[in-house]
DNA sequence: GTAAGCCTTGACGCGGGCGTCAAGGCAAGA
DNA sequence: TCTTGCCTTGACGCCCGCGTCAAGGCTTAC
């Protein structure tokens, strides 16, 4: 298939897949006229990649998933080094995760001081009555 | 004080500073040199910006903060535009820890299935010397 | 005098993942 | 033949918060 019909069956644009070529991922075979030509494995190849971009994975991440598909492997993490980027990403996440849980308990406990001071701000959802 | 000493006591640089002046934020008075002036009002200001710029709120997030110290206001939420922003925030923390919390389990259960798959995977994290 | 250390404006770079336009080639249908 | 619709490469734009030169002016110390 062409590469028109790639973007569409994997839901993303041509420019998309021209881009990850330029980053040596998805690499394309060429008719005679030059135009790019893929077959049902490139398909899988793509799909493991938007999957792990839709995690948040940026592209050189997902690198480690096609070089497994690539080598032959069933899946794009039957690799090591796959599993290797998966642990990394789930401490990353861990972490920013646990950032953003403390940035949300601290802009809470602005907003509920911010709010006790404003006049007309409360907005009570309840009758807050604090520990003074 | 000028404009390399109010970096320094609020901890970031000059190029900051004048970048904040462009858009609008932290406007400075000038000397008779052209040198740009700031007061402890100023420094204040200042810290309130980076305050929320620290909390991951964007520069244009922190205007009606920086509003309403120019107004006279104690601090820069005792105004209920502040509020709103405040609490718009909280609503995207919430959204995005939500959706980074399932993430981090899809991606983790991937990561259990392909260890599962892979021989040498598991990879338990013995003999490293952990809290055991 | 001159060197050091502050200040000024202007302008380009960066990172990531593309969008979008430009200018042109190839293939197929009416 | 001409139009339509695909394809090609190249290159600039965008977002955002600055970093990092460049080229020069002011002030103070020696």
């Amino acid at each position: 298939m062409r590469i028109g019909e790639l973007a569409a069956r994997a839901g993303t644009t041509t420019r998309t897949l021209r881009y990850y070529e330029t980053r040596g991922l998805l690499t394309a075979r060429r008719t005679g006229n030059g135009y790019r030509t893929y077959d049902e494995d490139d398909l899988k190849l793509l799909r493991q990649i938007r999957t792990l971009q839709d995690f948040g994975f940026d592209l050189e991440e997902t690198r480690p998933f096609v070089e497994c598909l690539r080598a032959g492997h069933p899946e794009g993490d039957s690799c090591p080094a796959s599993l290797v980027v998966y642990r990394r990403k789930l401490a990353e996440l861990d972490a920013l995760i646990e950032q953003l849980t403390s940035v949300r308990a601290q802009v809470g406990a602005q907003l509920a001081r911010a709010e006790a001071a404003v006049p007309g701000g409360p907005e009570p959802k309840c009758e807050l009555g604090g520990h003074a």
